[in-house]
DNA sequence: ATATGTGAATTGATTCACAGCG
DNA sequence: CGCTGTGAATCAATTCACATAT
């Protein structure tokens, strides 16, 4: 397996959540182009994104929708189960606790625990589960097998808990504060900052001649 | 003005948020060799990405930390003000309406309106504003000359939200709603969407090998 | 002496054109 | 005949090497 675009994996999760609409409007059977004009890119690309990782269509006759949708998923490791933790119960530590499509659609993850190091939070219950203080991390991690860490605490707390999630053995972190977190290279994190998508917005608003494209 | 990459602009931003850094514990020069490991990037990479849009530093001296910093906030369009809208005041909206950020570092972006088709909401207050009925958003955004439309609402009402805000007169769509957005060519949509990260992180943890850069 | 700024080289991603199969 | 799958070609982004300025 040689080198992946990352843009092709991003890529993936817009078809897989195609496939999902398609089917569960009873859609068997779609086509690159159909996708393509889905997902805003070309065909050529839903096609090579897809030949990454093997060859899901029937030729002349397009792909199955069920079948692709299997492949994708579990491509993308969403056949198997990951559980998460979720380190600083503010607002949004919360709203992410009680986002229900975790159930609907995306019940790969499930939220097996809560962090916050606040001894007013500590105690309290979220989903039946009670909130612990984050000295606890590396004991719950493995009990409750662990993979994936939500860092949702202020800025400057964020490179703390990133360091005692990485100890207590996490796999990746998804990181929803405004900074870059500085891991060991085998640790994987995701940036979710909605602060750098608004002054890109800014930045293409005042600067109309030049296109952002699929980000 | 020839062609940008947009991963430039996501790492202007990155840039930006050092030089503050910086500047509040005092620190008066910086290099492209410090900004490069503080945005973990290689050195060439800084220099070039300034080089797009002038010439910031001196020769065999550096960059002086509140001239870049001013300088990047000017191209990132960061001088002026934007105003905003949210739609959909549920656990997310409120979060962001109470996110004091915008208050303290990024004073450019400011909330002026909030919207919710839920009649038991319509009415009540948010920072001193009402939230009102959708149907209000064409006399509001223009009233208000709202630049920007925040878009919090369930996948399902995404797309009706968008087409609102379009013919509203908004420029640009932040859209936190977990689809793509169909809208026209001359206006700009940053998605910001946590689920698309955390499919990503389980592709890369699933595939260890292959390693994921800034995204 | 030192660190920027930039054309040239390289690497990577997308687009294309068409061969291959149903 | 239609649509996929894929090597080749093009286009874009990053890296490099060094000329340039202080």
């Amino acid at each position: 397996m040689s080198t992946i675009p990352t843009a092709t994996i991003s890529r993936l999760v817009t078809y897989l959540r195609i496939l999902g609409q398609l089917e569960s409007v009873g859609v068997k059977k779609t086509s690159s182009d159909h996708l393509a004009e889905e997902a805003q890119v070309s065909a050529f690309q839903v096609r090579k994104d897809l030949a990454y990782f093997g060859r899901f269509g029937t030729r002349g006759a397009g792909y199955s929708v069920p079948t692709l949708r299997r492949e994708l998923s579990r491509i993308l490791g969403l056949t198997r189960p990951w559980n998460v933790a979720i380190v600083g119960m503010g607002h949004l530590g919360h709203a992410l606790a009680g986002y229900s499509s975790f159930e609907q659609y995306d019940f790969s993850f499930s939220l097996k625990a809560f962090f916050d190091k606040d001894p007013a939070k500590v105690g309290r219950k979220v989903l039946d589960t009670e909130i612990r203080h984050p000295r606890e991390l590396p004991r719950v991690v493995s009990e409750k097998g662990i993979d994936i860490g939500f860092v949702t605490v202020p800025r400057a707390a964020a490179q703390g808990v990133a360091d005692q999630l990485v100890a207590a053995g996490i796999k990746g972190i998804l990181n929803f504060a405004p900074t870059l977190l500085n891991v060991p290279n085998e640790i994987h994190v995701e940036p979710v900052d909605f602060l750098v998508g608004l002054k890109r917005l800014s930045f293409y608003i005042q600067n109309p001649q030049l296109k952002e494209e699929f980000a």
